[in-house]
DNA sequence: TCCTCTGTTAACAAATGATTAAAAAGGGGG
DNA sequence: CCCCCTTTTTAATCATTTGTTAACAGAGGA
């Protein structure tokens, strides 16, 4: 789960540099030369981090900048400035147009990665709690969306908390009491049953093509999910 | 709702011309010139950043800071260190403790206002500008106008403040009892289905030919704005 | 006053939920 | 190893909840 750094920059030398260390670092990495180009892939591939050139072709750093930074979907991801003079104009303007950080070349490796780790560091907190992961499975209690490779899964609200509350503790055996009192409400009393037939319901809906099962069904016991 | 920002710094001369210089900006400001009473005063007036000498009596800059990141509470208020050299490896140093940026004595006023602004901008998610982008959504709040492929949209008040509403946060899934708090008040009392009327006249008024419908039902948690 | 905006209501449609019963699977004792 | 009893799965059905839509009446501003 490596965060994944755009590099928006036509001078290839400079992108070959960037590109060994940062992979180096762990991260993934795409880049683009010119300016029109850039904004398209990063809109497509939403990446975690940018480094942008200041001046580039086709459309300029600060122009890119500028047209994410008013989008709401875009305005998120951290920009890095690189700019080719250090004086003290070029950096204000940097950041007016909505940078979050400039480093000017010629440039240390170290502390760009530093700086990249810092941006990151803030930007990732706020999704973790909310996104949940297990397997292949993956479950966003704010969008309220499922996903079993990557390919959305819809669920109905109950299945939906049925699914949430066995994410958080995998492996798990719960008997239907446990999952009634937990999914339904302390004070619901519906027939046992019930659980089995929305159990049921999750598994066809999370059983994508030769999949595993992921929920085991223990004998006089309850269920779990599983790996 | 001016932030406030604290400096921990012994030279009383860097102290007063920051001080000066940072309330000219419309910060509040408050200042401690020993390590241990700058902790403290952090701890108990959580500042919404924090401009640190490197090296302070009692307890140095650098203690603070771990100290502070470690405690949930306090990790998110960012950090500037000022540092006498501009040596590299007290910049890696700077970063490595927790420090969310670094600025070398002598510095740039500009500059530092600069690194300020962004910082603050990253921790105050009401970054709120006045015209804000959506996907081929846009919404002007100064003259409350509302453009769909850059086509104007007539909205009613309401709708307005709904979809401006739903596009702090797009994606997200709001219920109807979170939407009645934000959008209509707090003490405002309205049927649940209200929410379901506006949502209907939002959804016509923003439906321009052959668009995919932009907010989407989560059937028993509400409404979302989607992509 | 007229018009726009708002909130309420009611009828309708759709989705989900629960229950039941029958079929299948599992486990243990003889 | 087979039979019987228990538990689980499955499918079908019915009930209930939830959301959609349209119509209406009142409030308030132009």
């Amino acid at each position: 789960m490596s965060a994944h750094v755009f590099i928006a920059e036509d001078e290839a030398s400079i992108v070959s540099l960037l590109k060994y260390n940062l992979e180096k670092e762990g991260y993934k990495v795409s880049h683009s030369e010119n300016g029109e180009d850039a904004l398209k892939q990063i809109k497509s591939k939403q990446p975690d981090l940018i480094l942008m050139d200041w001046m580039l072709p086709e459309l300029s750093g600060v122009e890119i900048c500028k047209n994410l930074k008013k989008d709401n979907k875009f305005n998120d991801i951290p920009v890095i400035m690189l700019t080719a003079k250090g004086e003290e104009e070029d950096k204000l303007k940097a950041f007016d147009t909505g940078a979050d950080d400039y480093v000017t070349k010629p440039f240390s490796q170290k502390e760009l990665n530093a700086r990249i780790k810092s941006l990151l560091k803030r930007s990732k907190p706020q999704s973790s709690s909310d996104i949940v992961e297990f397997t292949d499975l993956k479950i966003d209690r704010i969008t309220k969306r499922v996903y079993r490779k990557d390919k959305e899964i819809t669920l109905g609200p109950t299945e939906f908390k049925l699914l949430d509350f066995f994410i958080k503790n995998p492996k798990r055996v719960y008997s239907r009491e446990q999952l009634l009192n937990n999914v339904w409400g302390e004070d619901i009393y519906v027939e046992s049953r019930t659980v089995d037939v929305h159990i049921r319901r999750l598994r066809q809906a999370i059983n994508i093509q030769n999949t595993k099962p992921l929920i085991r069904t223990v004998r006089s016991a309850g269920y779990s999910l599983e790996s």
